[in-house]
DNA sequence: GTTCTTGCAAAATATTTGCAAGACG
DNA sequence: CGTCTTGCAAATATTTTGCAAGAAC
């Protein structure tokens, strides 16, 4: 079985053609993509297939969401095996010069004191800046 | 001279009938609005206005720009007087159940490691979860 | 055959701009 | 006047859904 054919596996998503085609195109950026440029990353498939694949690999916890940063909301595929502990989250880095967004291992993400009665289920930390190639 | 129009002589923005309207909206909320909460609130006012107010405010630092949740973007006065100095960052919290966003005071924003010749210039951590009041 | 998946088209949301009229100095 | 601001309408961009056809089991 693939690598990506697993991951869905530990995720509870049935691998389809087409699903794994995204698994694979998410897999090989290695950075979040928008939903534009998974369609033009794969053009044989429609966005709304794009859309619904996307759906259903948040319902699993397949997927990161990223938020922020022009084009729209960005994903990433989590490299966590375990669906219900993300052992795969950490700190992106959008650049305002190139609109590309990078993954910043090596860094835990901080924990939050909530208030009383708040409950947690995701967090997310977003730096904004320049990168190192537009830097240059 | 009134307190919003304090804080946008402060930051380098003119003040005007429609900005006054606008930032008091703002302060009103002691959350993040959406356009849209924006324009329900000051029903006097076109969009087209709102958002264009919001750009100045934005190009002058006058405002966060919270993304993440549903219903688009979100703004709040920056409350720091110091147009290049941002003393008044925080943690924000948005609600799945109520699609509020809040704000979390007292806790900093950790600092960022980033990789060699990336420069920052703002973050922005946001957690998602459900409300004291959702949840009682 | 029943259920899940897909593509096309179109709807629903959100954001942004053109342009002429008005406010301000 | 000349510049900045505003409202209306319309264009973009983005996300989401309806529905019928096709694939999978």
């Amino acid at each position: 079985m693939q690598r990506y054919e697993k991951l869905m596996e530990a995720h509870g998503v049935k691998s389809t053609a087409n699903r794994l085609l995204i698994a694979r195109a998410m897999g090989a950026a290695s950075r979040p993509l928008t939903m534009k440029e998974l369609e033009d990353a794969i053009v044989t498939l429609d966005k709304s297939s794009i859309f619904r694949t996307l759906t259903v690999f948040r319902e699993h916890n397949m997927v990161h969401v990223i938020e922020g940063g022009e084009g729209g909301v960005r994903y990433e595929l989590c490299q966590s095996h375990h669906p219900d502990i993300d052992d795969d989250e950490h700190i992106h880095f959008y650049c305002e010069r190139c609109h590309r967004t990078f993954c910043l291992y090596g860094q835990q993400l901080p924990n939050v004191v909530l208030p009383p009665h708040f409950t947690l289920t995701s967090a997310s930390f977003l730096v904004h800046g320049i990168c190192e190639e537009c830097n240059s």
